[in-house]
DNA sequence: CTGAAAGCGCTTACAG
DNA sequence: CTGAAAGCGCTTACAG
């Protein structure tokens, strides 16, 4: 049996392709009475509407938004908060009738998504602008976002503001009396040394404003604080064994880039017996949903993953309504104190 | 400018446009140096390749796979099992080469993705077979492999064994004395009356089987547990106030149907100074990796959700490439105890 | 309200 | 190794 396409529904009906097109595109553009006739003739034939390769072609639209994960999905998706985003996004994009396609960055055998996927425009999340996805989706002139990566020149930026969140962190410790504070950090390779602003160029700004923020703190208190880097991304293997060294003669006080880094730290304390927050104390950032759960819950910075997804997705909506998307100021953040901070030890202080 | 084609490069070098689609897509198809020379005019004139809309629609390929969640993708990803899975099946699409495009099933303006969307195949994930977006997949004849709903004709499932993981939960919480049992459930609009098996029909598979893992257990035991149930699909107001009436007079045990929930019992337990697990057992399902990280850590049972991702994805890979899809036995489901579970406590027994 | 014309940008056979 | 022919299935103007 031959596919069925508009031609066959139109010469079983008796009237031109375009007018079983409009039947299903432009209702308005017949009677109901034929549009019904048409429809019915469709169905009947197991027709199941327009072939949404042939009109993208036509149209030049796909009904379809890419998203750009940092690495792959399946590293972005061991994070809470960037499947917070992704949530947000796709909600906000279903909302408006479109899709989300979910773009690896890293090419194989030759198929690089960003630039074989046929899409209306994309999302970066949390990207270096040199990736190869990102010279794809600017050469194919697609409409793009960026969050929380480096800039992309003419791309409008949703971020937030992290400077501020790390500050108030920080602050929050010396207030506690904390003066031994080690800082934990991603994508910096650093063992107890401060990295130079130089060497923080290269890493995503998310990461280089939070250690940014902390050091503001640090530095207006006259605190030189530790380092305990990772140049991965997450808490890997080396992050793990250089918070295990720093554990043997523990700082009073921890800043970590994430909850879930935070949370490696309150795991090997816990294991070594060291009380947080008695004898340490420990924040994280991003307040993701764990960090409620656990026991002590957990000092954060929140942010407001929802907003900022849904921010991401409005201002590629304009650019893909041919507005121009409006600028916007960082999403704020806020600390919020529970219960695994609290004063430095008398016998440490 | 006008927009730039293979017909733009194909004047510019002196070839025609055969020849340059062959340098893009088959390269073995014409000289190294002729195609270098192709593939320089291409990026002097910024041309990024062939438009993925015309060649979806003359080879009849997208390279993107849907994925129909349950309800919206919003939904799903407030769920650590359904993000997990999402993760596992991107990450093995990804490595084939193919994308994942998120459908959410209802429809906005008519604009329906499952119908609208260009793609080669779909995964169903915990659909019920009624869905639109099932209709229009079907209608549209695309491969799709169905995972944990109804079955859908024609098309292979991927599934856990449910049953004997339930079954082994309830013998556990047997085996330590207990006799009276809650057995918290969703899709069934239940408050302490053991649903027929008619009314469980047409509930997901997989609430229904774990249900009945349960009660095979505690029928053996001639135990008649307690049922305490919302129609919704996940821990919702209905099944919050239902716990809490349930605590009002506490079971010795709890089963629940998901590690969420379990961990709703717990924090309800919790604020009534009900101590987990002395007065009250409670075991969850899924292993999330929630579960590992709540205190006392939860009794529950294991789903192996890379194994499950992958599964689905090979089963449609292999649909793509016009194979069948070998059948597959149910994944197999693990007990996990940890320290959620004890003796029911003398005075109750 | 309906239709004839033109064409979206590409690839699949096939012939040379 | 290269190219002329045919066509994928649809929609966008436009004319009636």
């Amino acid at each position: 049996m031959a596919r069925v396409t508009l031609q066959t529904i139109a010469e079983q009906v008796g009237v031109s392709r375009m007018t079983v097109s409009n039947a299903f595109s432009r209702p308005d553009q017949l009677s109901a009475e034929l549009r019904t006739k048409i429809l019915d003739a469709a169905e009947a034939l197991g027709y199941a509407g327009p072939d949404p390769a042939a009109r993208a072609l036509v149209s030049g639209r796909t009904g379809v938004v890419g998203m750009v994960l940092t690495n792959s999905p399946r590293d972005a998706f061991t994070d809470d908060v960037a499947v917070g985003f992704v949530r947000a996004v796709a909600g906000s994009l279903a909302d408006a009738g479109y899709s989300l396609v979910l773009l690896h960055s890293s090419s194989h055998d030759g198929v690089d998504p960003a630039r074989n996927v046929a899409m209306d425009g994309a999302i970066m999340y949390s990207c270096t602008p040199r990736t190869q996805a990102v010279t794809a989706l600017r050469e194919r002139r697609l409409p793009i976002v960026t969050v929380e990566g480096a800039a992309i020149d003419g791309a409008p930026r949703v971020d937030i503001d992290n400077h501020s969140g790390a500050y108030a962190a920080a602050k929050h410790l010396i207030d506690l009396g904390h003066s031994d504070i080690a800082l934990i950090v991603a994508m910096v390779d650093a063992d107890d040394e401060p990295p130079s602003d130089e060497a923080l160029a290269p890493a995503p700004v998310t990461t280089a404003e939070r250690l940014r923020g902390w050091m503001r703190a640090t530095d207006e208190a006259g605190i030189v604080p530790r380092i305990v880097g990772t140049p991965g991304r997450f808490v890997d293997d080396v992050l793990r064994a250089r918070i295990s060294t720093m554990l043997e003669d523990p700082p009073t006080a921890v800043l970590a880039f994430s909850d879930l880094a935070a949370l490696e730290v309150m795991e090997q304390a816990k294991q070594r017996g060291i009380d947080v927050p008695g004898r340490l104390s420990i924040v994280g950032f991003d307040d993701s949903p764990l960090s409620r759960r656990v026991s002590p819950a957990l000092t954060t910075v929140r942010q407001d993953i929802d907003a900022k997804g849904e921010a991401a997705a409005s201002m590629l909506l304009a650019l893909l309504r041919d507005e121009s998307a409006p600028a916007m100021p960082p999403l704020p953040t806020e600390l919020v104190v529970r219960d695994s901070t609290g004063p430095v030890s008398p016998m440490r202080a």
